[in-house]
DNA sequence: TGGGTACGTAAGTGATCACAATTGTTCTCC
DNA sequence: GGAGAACAATTGTGATCACTTACGTACCCA
């Protein structure tokens, strides 16, 4: 049981070796890739992307430091584990971030920006009718940046962004185990807040929208996810 | 002009080169030792810490992904530059998050736990009386501290240290420049409201707290405070 | 047969070196 | 005297190696 195998991801020119490692990891990650408890090995990694060891070590202790990943004890690097009321406080973080990173931006949108909000919202109905699920995750989280990042002084994106990307590997697992997504329409809601520079309606249907969502999982069902997730680990995602 | 001096640091056996290096950097920008703008070069910091640059530049990359330090296109690794809207930004999550993070631990703390913290405020007023900022800023962040970390996934906690971490450095220049630190009575009216297990009534102590604090320069203060510390930067703190 | 020890393997850590890119300096020419 | 080019110094990047620690397995003895 060595590394976990990585989703492809493009490297544009130009980019150090330890930032590719850094992003392609981040976003396997955000995506759910790799289920609580994956160990990450240095030398493995390394293997795995072709470069040595230098920059996959940076890499993965920027993971660690933003919550991505954590150090053990034994300096094993692995996926946090998650528990149901670690769960419900990630949750809780996400309203109160994406509220207020939400409400804070309705004023510096344009009305073009908004438009293109609303291409990504078309986006992500078209991925969830395909059935493409992984698809619709990355266009909904896009939906998201979008919005919070036209405030000029996105402070709170780095953070909003450590929450989800803790809450990655649960949300991995309850895509493999969701049948159908629904489409959500609490997005029109926000859309239509945005147009009208409705600040609180803004944060309101962010905040819905998050509760709704991913939210919407109680701590029984958490329990069930990380239960079947168990019985996955070490079978799946794993290579040798 | 290479790299600042750092104020020393007590390291514990056992410890990994690493994790000193970052410590004791964090430490030093989250009490504000270097103003914005300052540089920050590997080689110059492996000198000063005895020892190489596998280490210090993994603490660096660390630092950056967490929002204490910034990595600029040049490769530069510097000290984040301050705006009075970005200040703004900042004050606005320390409140938001802190609030929600006080209000959250309220019912996991118990009362052993509140008179320690209770210790700590008293160790506060010692230090202002004394006129010893430093000790007075770190103990004040020991305080909020204590009441955070009751809750038993502080999940939050790394988040609210980011931002601490980015009000650093002109947390520093405003301590060169204030006269006479005050004594916050807020502490006492959220102690109150801890002993109550009154929720409602911590997460606005804490808010008034920073509020009033910290978040009580304007936009002209800070403004002024930055033209201050463009004077100073390059004098002051820096070695050779 | 059970537990403890010893050994081999795997993995993290940190120092060093070669290389590339950037920056700073100086020298020359107009 | 000033602008530009060539050169030198500084710095970041990544690969490699030696060292130490943690883990797993097998062996030995009670």
């Amino acid at each position: 049981m060595k590394t976990p195998k990585l989703p492809a991801f493009p490297r544009s020119a130009g980019v150090t070796t330890h930032d590719y490692a850094f992003e392609r990891l981040r976003q396997a990650i955000m995506v759910g890739a790799f289920p609580p408890g994956t160990p990450f090995t240095i030398r493995g990694l390394a293997d795995a992307l072709e470069s040595s060891s230098t920059p996959v070590r940076e890499a993965l202790r920027r993971l660690t430091s933003i919550g991505a990943l954590q150090s053990l004890e034994n300096r094993r690097i692995v996926v946090p584990n998650m528990t149901p009321s670690r769960f419900e406080e990630l949750i809780s973080l996400r309203i109160l971030l994406e509220s207020h990173a939400a409400r804070r931006a309705v004023a510096h949108l344009s009305d073009r920006q908004i438009d293109a909000i609303v291409a990504i919202d078309d986006a992500i109905e078209v991925a969830i009718l395909a059935g493409d699920k992984a698809e619709a995750l990355i266009a909904n989280q896009e939906f998201h940046r979008k919005i919070y990042m036209g405030n000029p002084d996105p402070v709170a994106m780095p953070l909003i962004e450590s929450v989800w990307l803790q809450l990655g590997p649960i949300l991995g697992i309850a895509m493999d185990h969701v049948t159908q997504l629904y489409v959500i329409d609490r997005h029109r809601e926000a859309i239509k807040a945005l147009r009208q520079r409705d600040e609180d309606a803004v944060a309101e249907a962010i905040g819905a929208d998050i509760r709704e969502g991913i939210g919407g999982f109680d701590k029984q069902a958490i329990g069930k996810l990380l239960a079947l997730a168990g019985e996955e680990v070490g079978t799946l995602g794993i290579t040798s």
